[in-house]
DNA sequence: CATGAATGAGAATTCATTCAT
DNA sequence: TATGAATGAATTCTCATTCAT
């Protein structure tokens, strides 16, 4: 009974899922620019048409492409926190990227490229959007640095997360997932290096 | 008085570098996909249906600016070169990174963000030619490192270049030119850490 | 009334026979390489931007209007094919070829002046889908020259419908209508004069 | 001494004629739209700049390929006047067209495609030279079939070049140059079949 | 909400023709 | 004459967005 009511909507809900799902894949494969409303339709399984009814314009995909990202990073910095120490928590981010070698190798770092892409914008809105995800990964990274104890959290923060977005593009321009394997190692060493002060209590 | 005769290919050839000049500023400020023919044209100064008497197509404009970024890349190293000490050619190198802060902070790396967008392409063609420009900077740090007589000269090169790519892309991501200073500083002092061994004279 | 229903899908349909119909004729009228999309369009009444919403390339078009061809001729035949005896078939094929004596004289067979332009291209795609019209037509002499009882029907339709290429060529050349007939009357004459042997019945 | 006058305006006849001969093949190979006044040049290694000190118009290309086709038949019939008897001198154009089978299977009639192409302009200027061409095949063919005693010459003629167009389209849509062997061989034996009257004397 | 169809504003590319030297 | 270099009008094709049903 409530099924025929709340179906139609849950459908609806579903399709907007879909096309995100779809936008956030596509858009990373081919880029902004290089991809067609039709392709992200396709993707999704949609009629193109219909796309409108989600999604007033093609910006408006990127932007969920983009909550979609923020979405993504949430979850994987939810399941980290749960670990005790700070630093398996850092160390345990540059293990996810590593498992996303390949991806990376072929596509680059998803919000990497996305944000050097929307960059070139000379309206500054996505990219305003797109410097927003970035920062909620360094603050992230930072609250963990500093949770250590370390005297630079923000600094170290920088350092990781450029780290991890040199050896993306490396990879993606040269093709060669190895070397989101070397870097990795060797960012995790450089976590392990860190020297903690004596006494950092867990901050809640 | 000698330019009188050289004038006609002389006018040629300055139109294909004007073409090419604009090209690599345009392409790098407004990316690949964003930037029409027109735009080059008109940063040129040149009428659209003349862009195409130097360059048959769009692609080859971007190899053009492709091959300008390497020339620069040349020019930037043959300067370093001359310097005796490897570890300050290396220095150097991060020190002009830095002295590209602003730039960077606006538009990204040129070669870095060319790359990325065009390995968004089915066609593996110029992305291969953007690959072989990053190659071609690390293989120079790479003879660097060994000049210092590291053990891991191509794992070091990797890190140094991943690590401008890293900032370049943070700095531009956030719109924050002090990324390039503080990450440029804390590759300098990396660089300076790195111990060399006792007796590593210069190779010709 | 049933066309309320059906009226979308009919639409669309019917813009597709519109443009394929306006495809036909002025690709006939004026060639292939002379004929701009918007002329097709325009004789279609249909907006330029939209033909591309049913043809997606303007070969797909010429390959419509060859379809067409074979459509017609199809058609043809199989009136033909109602006649009882073979000959008579033959007969009033070449009537038919007379019927567009004004046709030919100003614009040349349609299909023939297709082909030969489609074979000057140096791809072989659309020329040998012409070439397949022609067959079709040749297969089809071939087999009332078979039920003649001809021992040599290949060969004979080859002449017939090479005599029917050869005068529609002419008439267009020196714009002459009266060539058709002549050549026409010809035809039919030699037809009426082929011996048949004594008993070759029908063959279903 | 002499030379150094002349020279000048003999290369420019040479380039001329060198004009003259590759537009006459390259427009018979890829037809008039599809040819470039590049094109041409390059085949007769030409500056395409230096086109127009001969050529003021691409059309005046055309003509001259047009005036080239019409020498090349000159030459045939002549040739073939000096034969005593007129059916040998058709036998003889027939075979000439059967030498030429592989090229028509390939490229078709180099008059006749061509008539075929200009036929299809609004404006009608080339294409009655187009018209033209063919009438003097027309007319010399008469001429030999009067010579003959043959009541009706125009006719017979008509059907001659008709059947050499047909052919040669059909060998064309086909790329079969066996269709030219075959057709030929019928012309010739209908050329033999067809009975002179007991006194008709050659005319001067 | 759904959907096929429409629309029009570009964009890349081609090329005959002209020009400056 | 000779020639590389313009030039601009046309042409094909793409696509985000909108509309009618």
């Amino acid at each position: 009974m409530t099924d025929s009511v709340t179906r139609p909507r849950a459908r609806g809900a579903d399709k907007r899922r879909r096309l995100t799902a779809a936008a956030t894949k596509v858009l990373h494969e081919q880029g902004v620019e290089r991809t067609t409303l039709a392709d992200i339709a396709r993707a999704a399984d949609v009629p193109v048409g219909n796309v409108y009814y989600y999604f007033k314009t093609k910006d408006e995909l990127v932007q969920a492409a983009l909550a979609e990202h923020t979405a993504h990073l949430d979850e994987l910095t939810a399941g980290l926190d749960r670990l005790p120490d700070p630093r398996d928590r850092l160390k345990g981010l540059v293990e996810a990227w590593m498992g996303g070698r390949d991806v990376a190798a072929r596509y680059g770092c998803p919000t990497g490229t996305l944000a050097a892409e929307l960059d070139k914008r000379a309206d500054g809105v996505l990219d305003v959007e797109a410097g927003r995800v970035i920062r909620r990964l360094l603050d992230w990274a930072e609250r963990q640095f500093r949770e250590l104890g370390r005297p630079d959290p923000d600094r170290l923060a920088v350092t990781l997360v450029a780290g991890y977005q040199g050896m993306s593009l490396l990879a993606n321009a040269l093709r060669d997932p190895e070397i989101m394997t070397g870097e990795g190692t060797r960012l995790i060493r450089w976590l392990d290096t860190l020297p903690a002060p004596p006494s950092a209590p867990r901050q809640a």
